[in-house]
RNA sequence: GGAGCUGUCGUCUAGCGGUUUAGGACACGUGCCUGUCACGCACGAGGUCGCGGGUUCGAAUCCCGUCAGCUCCGCCA
C-alpha cells in the first residue's frame, strides 16, 4: 500500500512521489492551506494540502480528523528554510500533497495522546488501542520487544534451545493460589495454570536436553501490586551439569547484553553478592536497594545492661535490637516521627523509639528516663552520633526487627532523596535458609521452592534441625527490587521425598502431587539448576517506570480485571454443564 | 481480609455549607484565516459533581454506606 514509513523520511528523498499511510495526528486549518501531522509507528511528517495544488485533496483534508486513518499520495519537498522544525525528526521535509483516502474515520478520541502521563488509569484501560498508540507505550512495547530479542540472542548463543511446556498444567499444592481451568472429557478433574514451568523445566533436564529455556507465562491467583500481574512473562531457564557460580555468571552475562544492546550501559559485572543473613542484618530486605545507604547498626550488644523494659523483654527472648540512624532530625516533625511509629507497628513489630541527638549530645527521646549515662554514652560512641542526628530503633526477634527496620530505610531513602535515580545497582543473595517457619500454618514452608537443593555444609540438619538447613538458591535483585530467583535443584528421589515428608506430606499425597517427579527422579536425573528472571519488572526497571501495567500490553487493574474486554465475565449455564460445574451462592447474590 | 489516597463536562482540573445559572484550560462543533507545527481569531455546545442514604432552611462541599481506580499490609513455593 505505502511506499514507505513515516518517520524514515528526509532531505535525501526531495522530490520523489511516496504513498504514505498514517494516523492524524494533529489538524491545522489555515484556509486555503491546511497542515496535517501524519503518524505511523516510525513517526510523525508533516503534510501539507493546498488548495491551488489539488482542490480535490484539499476539499478531503477538510473533514479530517485526529486519528482518521488516511492513505496520501504526494512529492516529498524541503521545507523552506524558516519553516524547518527542529523538534521533529523529519523536520525538515514535508509533503505536498495530491490525492487523499480516508482508510478509516475516527470518532473524537478519549484522551488526547500528547498529555498521557496525566490521564486517568482506568480511562487509559478502557481504551488501550488508544493509549497503545501514544508514545510512551510504543516505546514501551518496543523496548520489550528488545529485551526479548538480546535474551533469545544470548540464550541461544549458549547453547540454550527454547523449549515451550504445558499451559492446561498440574495443580500442585505449595506456592501460589492456581488458576484452575476445568476438563470437560474429566468431570470433576481440573489442570491449573503454571505458576511457572519449573517442573517441566526441570524434567527436560532429565531427558537429556543440556541448556533449555522459555519466555515463559506464568498464572499466580493472588492480590496484584505495582509489581504484580496474575499473569506475568518470566524468562526461566534450566541447565545441566552446574553449580550456583554457573548459573550466576550465566546470569550476569544476560543482564550485560541486554543493558549493553538495549541502553548501550554497560553494567558492571560481576555483581556485588551477600548472603540472605547479612542483607537481613545491614539492610532489613532480602532485597537490598544498594542505591543509597543508610545500613542498619546492631545495638544488641551495648543494650545488654539496658533498665529499659522492652529492651530487657527483647534480650530475654533472643531477640535483637537494631537502628538507623538519620542526619538531621529537624527533617521530621513530630507527626512525622509519630507516623514512623505506625509505620514500624504495621510491619510487625512492637513499635518503633526515636532518639534526637541535641546539643551537647543531651538524647531526647520517650524513653530518655530509661537510658543510664552509661547506656548513652555506648549509642553516642558506637553508633559515632553527631548533634542534629536521629536514631530510630527497633527491638524485636530478629526477623521482624530487621525488615521493619529495612521498610522504614526504603521509605527513608525516597523521602530523603537518598536514591539516585539513575543508578542500576545489581546484587546476588545467596545462602537463603532452605526453609522458613509458618507461624499461621504452624509448620515448614520452603523459602524458595521445594525442589530447592540443600548445601552440602548444612545437609546435616536434614533431620535434626531443618530450620538450619541452607539452600542453594539465589535472588538476584536491582534497585531494592526481587528481579529474580532461582537454585541448585534436587536430583535425588530420596532427598526429594525427605524435603516433602519435612514440609508435611505423607506418602500418598506424595504420591498424588509429586509422583511424577520423584518417578522421573529414579531414571537417571542429572544436576541440574536454573533461574527465573522477571521479564516484565526487567523492562520496567530498564524504562524507569512506575509499573508493569505500563510494559504488558493488556494488564488488568488491581481487582484483576481486564477493563477493556469487561473479563473475566459470567458465562451460560450450558458452558458450565459441560464442563460439569455448578455455581454455588456467592455473597453478593444470597444478600439480594 | 485490612489500611490509606482519589472520584466534578470527552480529558486535566478550580470550587470544599449560601451571587454557583458549578468556573477554567485543552479537546469538540460552526465560521474566518496561504506557512503553521502547543497555529491564531470569533462564536457555540457540553456536567443529574461515581452511586445510595442521612444531617441541614440549603449539600459538589459535612456524615454514613457502597462501587470503582491507585498505593500499601496480609498473600505472592
Amino acid at each position: 500500500m505505502r511506499t514507505h514509513i513515516c518517520g524514515e523520511l528526509r532531505k535525501n528523498h526531495e522530490g520523489s512521489n511516496v504513498v504514505l499511510c498514517g494516523w492524524v495526528n494533529k489538524r491545522r486549518d489555515h484556509g486555503k492551506l491546511i497542515f496535517v501531522d501524519l503518524r505511523d509507528f516510525s513517526g510523525v511528517i508533516q503534510v501539507v494540502f493546498d488548495a491551488n495544488l489539488s482542490q480535490a485533496s484539499y476539499n478531503s483534508a477538510k473533514d479530517l480528523r485526529t486519528e482518521y486513518i488516511i492513505e496520501i499520495r504526494g512529492e516529498v519537498k524541503v521545507r523552506p528554510d524558516e519553516t524547518i522544525n527542529n523538534d521533529l525528526l523529519t523536520g525538515e521535509v514535508e509533503i505536498s500533497t495530491q490525492e487523499i483516502r480516508i482508510l478509516s474515520a475516527s470518532k473524537t478520541p478519549p484522551f488526547m495522546l500528547d498529555d498521557r502521563a496525566k490521564v486517568d488509569e482506568m480511562t487509559k484501560l478502557k481504551y488501550r488501542y488508544v493509549d497503545l498508540r501514544t508514545e510512551e507505550m510504543q516505546s514501551n512495547m518496543r523496548l520489550r520487544h528488545e529485551v526479548t530479542t538480546v535474551t533469545r540472542q544470548y540464550l541461544n548463543s549458549q547453547g540454550f534451545i527454547e523449549a515451550e511446556t504445558p499451559i492446561l498444567a498440574k495443580s500442585t499444592p505449595e506456592g501460589a493460589r492456581d488458576f484452575l481451568v476445568p476438563s470437560r472429557l474429566n468431570p470433576g478433574a481440573f489442570y491449573a495454570l503454571p505458576q511457572s514451568p519449573q517442573l517441566f523445566k526441570q524434567i527436560l533436564m532429565f531427558s537429556g536436553f543440556d541448556r533449555i529455556y522459555q519466555i515463559a507465562r506464568c498464572f499466580r491467583d493472588e492480590d496484584l501490586r505495582a509489581d504484580r500481574q496474575p499473569e506475568f512473562t518470566q524468562i526461566d531457564l534450566e541447565m545441566t551439569f552446574v553449580k550456583v557460580e554457573d548459573v550466576v555468571n550465566l546470569v550476569e552475562g544476560l543482564i550485560y547484553k541486554v543493558f549493553k544492546e538495549v541502553t548501550g550501559e554497560e553494567i558492571k559485572i560481576p555483581f556485588v553478592r551477600m548472603t540472605w543473613k547479612e542483607s537481613q542484618e545491614t539492610y532489613g530486605s532480602d532485597k537490598p536497594d544498594l542505591r543509597f545507604d543508610m545500613k542498619l547498626k546492631d545495638v544488641t550488644e551495648i543494650s545488654r545492661d539496658s533498665k529499659f523494659n522492652i529492651f530487657i523483654n527483647v534480650l530475654n527472648k533472643k531477640g535483637c535490637i537494631k537502628s538507623i540512624v538519620i542526619d538531621d532530625y529537624n527533617e521530621f516533625t513530630r507527626k512525622d516521627l509519630d507516623d514512623l511509629v505506625d509505620m514500624a507497628k504495621k510491619y510487625g513489630a512492637g513499635g518503633l523509639i526515636w532518639i534526637k541527638v541535641e546539643e551537647n549530645q543531651v538524647l531526647n527521646s520517650p524513653i530518655s528516663k530509661f537510658l543510664s549515662p552509661g547506656e548513652r554514652e555506648n549509642l553516642i560512641k558506637f553508633l559515632k552520633l553527631k548533634e542534629k542526628n536521629l536514631v530510630l530503633i527497633v527491638a524485636d526477634e530478629f526477623i521482624k526487627t530487621c525488615t521493619t527496620l529495612g521498610a522504614i530505610r526504603s521509605y527513608l531513602g525516597s523521602r530523603l532523596n537518598l536514591i539516585g535515580e539513575e543508578e542500576f545497582k545489581f546484587t546476588w543473595i545467596v545462602d537463603f535458609p532452605l526453609f522458613e517457619w509458618d507461624e499461621k500454618e504452624k509448620r515448614l514452608s520452603p523459602t524458595h521452592h521445594p525442589f530447592t537443593r540443600p548445601s552440602d555444609e548444612t545437609l546435616k540438619y536434614l533431620k535434626s534441625d531443618p530450620l538450619k538447613l541452607n539452600s542453594l538458591a539465589y535472588d538476584i535483585v536491582l534497585n531494592g527490587n526481587e528481579l529474580g530467583g532461582g537454585s541448585i535443584r534436587i536430583n535425588n528421589s530420596e532427598l526429594q521425598k525427605g524435603i516433602f515428608k519435612l514440609l508435611g506430606f505423607d506418602t500418598k499425597r506424595m504420591e498424588e502431587n509429586f509422583g511424577f517427579l520423584l518417578r522421573a527422579l529414579e531414571y537417571g536425573a542429572p544436576p541440574h539448576g536454573g533461574i527465573a528472571l522477571g521479564l516484565d519488572r526487567l523492562i520496567m526497571l530498564i524504562g524507569r517506570l512506575e509499573s508493569i501495567r505500563e510494559v504488558i500490553a493488556f494488564p488488568k487493574t488491581q481487582s484483576a480485571v481486564d477493563i477493556m474486554t469487561e473479563s473475566p465475565s459470567p458465562v451460560t449455564e450450558q458452558q458450565l454443564n459441560e464442563v460439569n460445574i455448578r455455581l454455588a451462592k456467592f455473597k453478593k447474590e444470597t444478600e439480594e
